[in-house]
DNA sequence: GTGGTCTAGACCACG
DNA sequence: GTGGTCTAGACCACT
């Protein structure tokens, strides 16, 4: 379900913690769902253990799971990732298109571009 | 005329890099101007000037500056800056939308953000 | 496996980017063969590990190779390598088969060096 | 006359030495000829006069030219720069064709490169 | 352990 | 003066 890619230039932990945040925001992990324990990702993604409980801990941290010692990790409250998601989501918007003006597009052209896929997305 | 942050997470030369794509594409450096020689550059940032040195390398590398041993590095090709930076620009912002209609963000919300930013700009 | 030579006027990073290409074209190593970590090629070659890793640097950013932080760099896409190269070599004959031309050198003189080498090589 | 491109790897001074030999090769400078003064190539190249000087210098070392102090410089024999090349050349040959070798080229393949040049030539 | 970045300072080739 | 290469050695992030 989860996947890395080596060729990122991003760290492999960064990965993870975006892919399990994606499976929690499209609810494919719901509120309560057991994760795969440490071990077995780090066997499945053949990647070191400590990799894993790297991102694990900082999801904990920022209340994506809960990590209960000798039982496992489980998600939890899907709602507060989806918001935080959002809020991050707008800022990269607004910092986009702030950029886009500055290469001398036009609101008309960013309008279009996000109606084309809006039409695309439809069919 | 540049600037670095060195709280910044970006290693500094590509905190370089960016800040002279960015002058090409305001056209504060055009299509010919001469840029600082590495050591004045490294000494006005207070930079070692192998940092320096390795942003030119980069930039001249992806064809956005011509550097002539013994002379000095020119700047070249705006248009080719200005482009690859939009297309960049719209892969990014592509998959901004994406990341919001999988939060439930419509199309009608992102609309009113870019209408918001744009009304703010023009007062 | 790999050797530098201080008395050829290349820089050394070029020699080890030559040298590296052609393991990869004469199928010493392989597609995800690991290549030496930074540290120990610079130990091996007696070479300041900035060299090394300019030239993994460039060797990866031309896709020749694939370097992951914390866990080492990696062959791949030898037949990008073989293309390529083959491309350079075949400009490289037609521009010094011109040459010969200019200094009146006819097709036959040029055909008969080539069987010659030939006839020598089957030996 | 004479072009030099300062988007070239090589050095201007090597440029020209290659410019002028060629110049000579194809006859367009004679036996005897007198070649334009430092003062007058640097200021039509726009190129500082000690660059044309050290080209000129090493030429003389190299027996192509002449310079008689107060008068100018002078090309000569060029039946030597003809013979020198074409030694040059078919070394370069002899390499390249190697390295084709290396990269699973067969004879026949390189005798083909040369045929369609050769009719290339001839139309 | 790995690679990535950076500094300090040297030497060379080129103009 | 310019850029190009290299060494020595530091610190950091990642696995």
């Amino acid at each position: 379900m989860i996947q890395i890619d080596f060729a990122d230039a991003r760290p492999i932990y960064k990965q993870l913690i975006e892919e399990i945040k994606m499976l929690m925001v499209t609810n494919e992990v719901k509120n309560g769902d057991r994760l795969p324990s440490v071990r077995d990702l780090a066997n499945q993604l053949e990647v070191n253990p400590n990799t894993i409980q790297r991102a694990y801990r900082e999801l904990e941290h920022a209340g994506f799971i809960q990590t209960v010692p000798g039982k496992g990790s489980f998600a939890s409250g899907r709602k507060e990732v989806v918001k935080a998601r959002k809020k991050e989501l707008v800022k990269e918007l607004e910092k986009v298109i702030e950029h886009l003006w500055i290469c001398e597009v036009s609101d008309e052209e960013i309008m279009e571009i996000v109606n084309k896929m809006s039409e695309r997305k439809h069919k």
